[in-house]
RNA sequence: CGGGCGGUAGCUUAGCUCGGAAAAGCGCCUGGUUUGGGACCAGGAGACCGCGAGUUCAAAUCUCGCCCGCCCGACCA
């Protein structure tokens, strides 16, 4: 523990503050900061290599089942907007108009919403595009950033404007949209877990967190490293809801005019966040290597000009091998010190180093070090792209495995209230209970228990229990949190 | 959006009480010695002191307004 603090100069210990920890992380370690202008971020390219990684493996996904990309507009009329009554609700406290345009600020006869999210406008216009049932399922999705008129923010985790992608899917029947919002649910699992090595709940929202203007929410929790949950995703199902309120029908096979069944999902940037408040530690970063913007970083040693080209002469001997293999790799040759490339590729967070000298060169191997134990092995040259491609493989289920044992070791079982409030005044994590569903003790509970909210319902489980507001019986598995 | 605190070089900060020549460490640049866990020597560059008004002979320093950030609350992908 002493040495591995002295690895570290730059940045806030977790244990001393881990807000601070986790802004000097995100900016030290380059992956975004403030603009200037208030709650706006700007993302750079570190960060936003980690969000294309997500982008490029979501939008396979949903290209292979049949979704399409479309460009729908930014600004969106006020009528459009104010359609569907919950959800005109529901936003309305966050959404920042433009009032005024042009070189004399010329006020506008009717003000347009900059969107925090384009249910309505793509429902006023996909309307043109759906007849018959044959036009259907009408599965949409577009990349964009929103804008929501936050009062507090943070880096990735909440910003006026955030980046993500938004699907909208136009179904014939209930249950062909609810399958739909299933399906995106597990997409998200996968990119969650899989991708991110970030275990998650998932669940459905409890009504006061449900989606305004949905029918029900699905969402993925993720528990990051101080103990606080955060929400990773949702995947809506609308019903008739927003078909009724913009008039989204069809022709169905018997000729009968029918609304459409709609949903809508999305990820956004904070999964970045997720990513450094999942995994992270007081040296830094600790990228899965699924979305690392550099796997392998290689750092050369070497005293002058001939060990230099030796050295040089013996990396370039196996990094084409490595490129071929699809490693995204980098050789550090900054003037610099090798210690300080070190703590400099630790705080990025890169999952495997190499560090290759005059020694290693004679020896035909490398010395590797991994991002989370920090021990060094030697690999000899011969097969390394191989070798590298199974060390990261082994790292992404390391890191995921990591952050299982740490969401089992601090996910409880409780039965009553007072056990709820006594459990958040010292800890965090998810805390499971039984629930009746009455929404007047959900509000208590955030009430008593200094913002414990609930955080997913588990449908799957039978319940038989007594529930832990008021003891009688309960209706359903809740999991509780604090929460982002 | 309310309450509290803050903004001085790329970063972290001192100076502000009590107005009177803008400082330090780190980082950066140049040269040299170095290089297997955050080196050293020498030289150098870099600051509309957040922005705008005001008070004053004189403002980083005092006053007011605004902008931006942090913490706490209410609200939240």
């Amino acid at each position: 523990m002493e040495e591995q603090q002295d690895f570290v100069k730059d940045i806030t210990k977790m244990s001393d503050d881990f807000d601070r920890w986790y802004t000097d992380v995100v900016r030290k370690a380059e992956l975004a900061d403030w603009s200037g202008v208030r709650g706006m971020m700007v993302v750079r390219p570190y960060g936003w290599a980690m969000w294309e990684a997500i982008q490029r493996a979501f939008d396979d996904m949903i290209k292979e089942s049949g979704h399409e990309n479309w460009a729908f507009p930014l600004l969106i009329p006020r009528e459009f907007l104010m359609k569907e009554a919950e959800h005109v609700e529901g936003f309305a406290p966050e959404v920042a108009w433009v009032t005024k345009a042009g070189a004399r600020m010329e006020e506008l006869e009717d003000p347009l919403a900059v969107r925090p999210t384009s249910e309505t406008i793509i429902g006023a216009i996909i309307k043109r595009y759906i007849q018959s049932h044959r036009d259907l399922p009408k599965l949409t999705n577009q990349w964009n950033s929103v804008v929501r008129w936050e009062m507090r923010s943070r880096l990735f985790l909440r910003s006026r404007e955030f980046w993500w992608q938004e699907g909208h899917t136009f179904h014939a029947s209930a249950q062909e949209g609810m399958d739909e919002a299933n399906l995106i649910l597990g997409y998200y699992r996968s990119i969650a877990e899989e991708w991110l090595a970030v275990p998650v709940l998932v669940g459905r929202k409890s009504p006061s967190e449900t989606f305004p203007g949905a029918v029900y929410t699905l969402a993925l929790e993720g528990l990051m490293r101080d103990g606080l949950a955060l929400q990773m995703g949702t995947s809506h199902y609308f019903g008739q809801n927003f078909a009724r309120a913009y008039d989204i029908s069809f022709s169905n096979k018997d000729n009968e005019r029918e609304l459409c069944y709609s949903t809508s999902w999305g990820i956004s940037t904070r999964m970045v966040g997720a990513i450094v408040m999942a995994h992270g530690d007081d040296s830094g970063l600790i990228v899965p290597p699924k979305v690392a913007p550099v796997q392998v970083v290689v750092v050369p040693i070497f005293r002058d000009a001939d060990s230099r080209t030796k050295v040089e002469k013996f990396i370039n001997s196996w990094a084409p091998e490595l490129k071929a293999a699809g490693i995204r790799f980098r050789v550090d040759w900054r003037d610099e010190r090798p210690g300080d490339k070190y703590a400099h590729w630790e705080l990025k967070g890169v999952p495997l180093r190499l560090n290759v000298g005059g020694r290693d060169a004679d020896a035909g191997q490398v010395e590797m070090v991994d991002r989370l134990s920090r021990e060094k092995r030697s690999l000899p040259v011969a097969g390394l792209a191989q070798a590298l491609e199974g060390e990261l493989e082994k790292f992404q289920s390391r890191l995921f495995e990591r952050a299982q044992a740490f969401q089992r070791a601090n996910t409880f079982e409780l039965g009553t209230l007072d056990e709820v409030i006594a459990h958040f005044r010292e800890r965090g994590g998810f805390v499971w209970v039984q629930w009746c569903g009455d929404e007047a003790e959900e509000a208590r509970v955030k009430t008593d228990a200094g913002g414990v909210t609930i955080r997913t319902i588990d449908e799957s489980a039978k319940v038989s229990g007594q529930c832990f507001v008021c003891g009688r019986p309960a209706k359903m598995r809740v999991a509780l949190a604090k929460a982002y």
